[in-house]
DNA sequence: GAATACTTGACTGTTTTACTCAGTTATGTA
DNA sequence: TACATAACTGAGTAAAACAGTCAAGTATTC
């Protein structure tokens, strides 16, 4: 099964615009101060997001990225699956040729694992997590390590 | 988070050996035959759930692994932790330390990710499994193939 | 037209994965 | 006692995945 920091990040990401939904877009340069995450990177990863319709973005100065569903319409599966392709944890992918091009001895463990990690991860939406008082106080932790680096500049 | 064939080969061997509890020790041979699994590979797993007191072997000829505990008392959980490390899937792995020493934003909702897991797979032990419908089909299955290599030697 | 910000694609070092290979040690059987 | 069997051990390796970087754009606003 595949969840990695690649999905871990693009999460975190969206969440981060999903905190500052009310105030216009956001520019990936200051996702990227706030979360700590390389800017390339994340624009690799928001070119993804942008292909399967979760943001959209304004070029230019003032410009940045928005999300297109509201957050109570945007769950955390949606987001991995968009830059990690399946969370499938069967090794045929569901094609139950695992074995000689049939069912191996344990596929619908795998394929019940997979539904449970599925379902889980349907349940949960960015709003929710905006909610969540552990990420609010990370959240506002954050916007005073934003300022400290609008004032003295990244610490290399 | 970590599940990978290794696991998954586990996991299978593990069911092999389950499914063959009341006959004596099974080679590893037998069960790389069955399963369509790799000897040496089998080897290396085996050293690790050795260690773990999930098995035991004999050597010589007629020898081979058993199940220490009974096949009921042995989760999934154990058998895939015994060889893939952690299925931990944040990345700090618990120690709350993702973001510059301090909790990143999404890490509570990786912390939940891998107790769901971890409680769906510990819920599964390997008695249970034995008894189910579609493992019995494939497990008979696999001993015709087994009697048509021992005429015909392996098909390469 | 300068600055800002998104966009794309190619490239790269490192790590992990999924093995194999070669050899050793122990044990039952003829 | 020789031999076959089967568990053990450790080193090595090709390929893929990971986690990015780099460079060269294009579009928009001020």
């Amino acid at each position: 099964m595949r969840l990695t920091a690649k999905g871990r990040y693009a999460v975190t990401a969206m969440l981060d615009l999903a905190l500052h939904h009310d105030q216009g877009p956001v520019a990936l340069a200051d996702i990227a101060t706030r979360q700590g995450i390389s800017l390339s990177y994340l624009e690799q990863l928001f070119s993804q997001l942008r292909k399967r319709g979760l943001v959209d973005s304004t070029r230019g100065p003032g410009g940045g990225y928005r999300l297109v569903p509201e957050p109570g319409a945007i769950v955390v599966y949606d987001v991995i699956g968009a830059v990690d392709e399946s969370m499938d944890t069967t090794r045929c992918h569901g094609k139950e040729n695992c074995q000689d091009d049939e069912r191996c001895l344990t596929h619908d463990l795998w394929t019940d694992l997979s539904q449970q990690i599925q379902e889980f991860l349907s349940g949960i939406d960015l709003a929710q997590l905006v909610e969540r008082r552990r990420v609010r106080e990370v959240a506002r932790r954050q916007r005073q390590v934003t300022v400290q680096v609008e004032r003295d500049g990244p610490r290399v």
